[in-house]
DNA sequence: GGTTTGATGTCGATT
DNA sequence: AATCGACGTCAAACC
């Protein structure tokens, strides 16, 4: 099992165990069945078996090591990590199963519908924005951070676009606002800088503080499978 | 393996795959090995041998079930759920293990550290703000959402308090930012409205957007382990 | 290594 | 069901 972690290999366990992990924050876990991965770029995962997140994990890049107990010959997995240090310690009281899979993958991950594919889809038209909307750059720098999309509409106004692949809720008003103000402040006061929050919709929360603001929506989908 | 799904089991299975999803998004993935684990609440997790997220996944409450090719017989794993309508299909080319796991956890995760824990701590301490510091209400209500700690100061000022546990970035003043101005209105023009951010650090780009707005920052740290 | 932001984020609470 | 904000968020891009 030594070998296995040592060996590049993946391991997992399935058993009886109790969890205890130190770091950011600190969590105890009492004994339960739970299944535990071990990968070998250092992550480790322990599953139970409700939700989509581990109970309890370390993140790529952490040391592991299998210790056997002295005394009662149980079995426990001990990850650790530096900057931050953390320490995650799976005892097992049981064991139903350990496997070690040699794993080769040489693909990737192909996806389309994510921000990216929203901002190649407002640069071939730009258009969609609102007509006459010309961009100029983008993530272009701000003191505040980078703007999505940096631009002028047809009466030559400064436009900052802030791009979200989905609904938008007050944090992508308070992340525009904060780019619009910023710009403003850049370019002292002689110009006027609209900011046009790009999305397929907005809450209603987030429409009334665009209108506190000034600001503007205008409904835009990410390109689906094409 | 249909009863292992059927019968509450934690199924995992360990093979060469190509793995396709539709719905928010869409991705595809070719031929590799990867553990795939399919939990009785719903969930399915395609892992590859390195990161600590699952390289495709369907959440809790999805729909699952296990086909045979009739020509080549080969396995497929299909997932699908309505609202959002999404499909993931796991179809194997071989497989090296297939295991089904009855699980008993009767436990809950235990943890400290959070930031209602700092909220505590801030309530038991409220000098850890600052000296004459008074919580009067915890979350409450204003135009822009609910305020973590509602307060007054030692002259009488109205005060919001931002609890973050880590380290602060611009996110966050932009948050307690739409608070104060939420506050400011709902108070009429009449009070003073101070918006303290109150967390372990803070970033150099956070500080000077605190100064602009002319809110303040306290140092405190979230409880340890105790 | 620190900072900033996106994510098929997920998850829980509350309306 | 929709909204909102926390999370030991994670992960990538940029500096």
């Amino acid at each position: 099992m030594a070998d296995a972690l040592a060996g590049g290999d993946l391991l997992t366990v399935f058993g009886r165990c109790a969890v205890d992990y130190e770091g950011r924050a600190s969590s105890t876990l009492g004994p339960g069945d739970r299944h535990v991965t071990a990968k070998p770029d250092g992550t480790v995962l322990v599953h139970t078996d409700e939700g989509q997140q581990p109970v309890n994990w370390q993140p790529p890049g952490c040391s592991q090591r299998v210790e056997r107990d002295a005394d009662d010959d149980a079995l426990r997995l001990v990850s650790t990590r530096a900057n931050p240090d953390e320490e995650l310690v799976v005892a097992f009281e049981s064991v139903r199963q350990v496997s070690a899979f040699a794993v080769d993958d040489g693909e990737s991950l192909s996806l389309t519908g994510s921000e990216a594919d929203l901002r190649q889809r407002i640069l071939e038209s730009p258009g969609l924005v609102e007509p006459g909307f010309q961009p100029l750059v983008t993530e272009r720098r701000t003191a505040a951070g980078a703007v999505d999309i940096f631009g002028e509409d047809a009466d030559g106004n400064v436009v900052v676009v802030e791009l979200k692949r989905k609904r938008v809720g007050p944090d992508a008003v308070g992340q525009l606002s904060r780019y619009v103000d910023a710009l403003e402040r850049d370019l002292h006061a002689d110009a006027t800088v609209r900011g046009i929050l790009v999305a397929p919709s907005v809450t209603e929360r987030a429409r009334r503080m665009l209108a506190e603001r000034g600001l503007e929506f205008s409904a835009v989908e990410p390109p689906g499978e094409d």
